[in-house]
DNA sequence: ATGGTTCTGGACTCATCGTTCCATAATTGG
DNA sequence: CCAATTATGGAACGATGAGTCCAGAACCAT
């Protein structure tokens, strides 16, 4: 006995995450996150309460969206190696923070905020990167009996390939020539398996 | 005729810097910069314009300290090594925006901002970073001669060195384990001339 | 001493932003 | 139809923050 929804809460929290990844959590007014949601103000409040929880429901959402693109980290069938999965991966991760985003991993960008002094958005962003760390363990130790850097522990090539990540990230953010940090990150995926020979 | 002024301009940007770098542009209020510079707020505004202006001004004295430390990118003696020069100057730099900073490269965060779309902030951002390849590409194309990383170009490699470098603060920054990311810079380097042999 | 300049403290304006309130229309189940 | 819930538009509040103004004190050179 009540009128329905008008909308659907995970487009509206899509919406929202889009603008906070664009505009930055200081960067965008509630009249922005209102017109992206394209939704009545009133009706922004009933569904995140107040701006601090709409941010903290678009990094959930976001935390979702990258634990989708994790499964591109699953083990790859015999032709396939492990160098060809960490390069494809951080093409594609780098290709959704440039198409979606302004080109930065959201969680790295507010790691990089005062808004890390909030517990809660501090979790979210540490579990997230931990989260996307575990996976690459995962594939590393996995890879290990196929030879891929062999004196390493997988936590270190782990959070490595990590950085290696954000790193060209934020390569190509500070003016990097875009040829160049593809470059790099072939030259990367290279040596990191040097010695497997 | 006049009374001199009661402070040192440098000292003065050198305190703005430091409460910019802390809280970043959004998260400090002229009261945060004012105060930190230990001056009225008339003066803050007679030495810098406005809150942009101080930001600016930041940004280049931040720049100059960067210069100072690219110094210790000079070619080394031969006892010792590029890779030793790379990781030494990578340690340093990870050091000293932790103590100095909240642990990552001001330009960076600056470059993970909507303030991009300042065309002066910008280029002070993207200048800053093409200083420190410039300096990268200068020791590595040195170090070329003796045996690093043979097949690829400089540029390549002085893109790869700068992502290593901010990746690895955005690591840390994220939660990871410091050991794993001290790991993770010596095994950087290691690979980096496994080629060279 | 005097004039010109800079410091200091405080009050003040103006805009923006987050948030709340209200009155009204729409849409469902009983 | 009625009751309940939700959406909508607009007005309004309170707080914060950037920037300005002003009057007085400190300081220097002539």
């Amino acid at each position: 006995m009540a009128r329905p929804r008008n909308y659907d809460p995970e487009d509206l929290t899509d919406r929202a995450l889009a603008t906070f990844w664009q505009l930055g959590y200081d960067g965008c007014a509630i009249s922005d996150l209102v017109m992206a949601c394209g939704v009545n103000r009133q009706t922004f409040y009933n569904q995140f309460g107040d701006k601090r929880g709409a941010f903290l429901a678009a990094l959930a959402r976001y935390r979702a969206h990258v634990t989708e693109g994790l499964r591109l980290l699953e083990p790859p069938e015999p032709p396939r190696t492990v160098a060809e999965v960490l390069h494809d991966f951080i093409e594609a991760t780098l290709m959704v923070q440039t198409t979606r985003g302004p080109g930065a991993c959201l969680l790295v960008i507010t790691a990089y905020t005062p808004h890390m002094a909030d517990p809660d958005i501090r979790s979210a962003v540490t579990e997230g990167a931990a989260q996307t760390r575990a996976a690459l363990v995962r594939l590393v130790a996995g890879g290990a009996r196929s030879g891929l850097s062999g004196g390493t522990s997988a936590q270190v090539l782990a959070a490595y390939i990590y950085s290696l990540m954000n790193g060209l990230a934020a390569d190509r953010r500070t003016g990097g020539d875009p040829a160049d940090t593809a470059a790099a990150l072939r030259f990367a995926i290279k040596t990191l398996c040097a010695d497997e020979r």
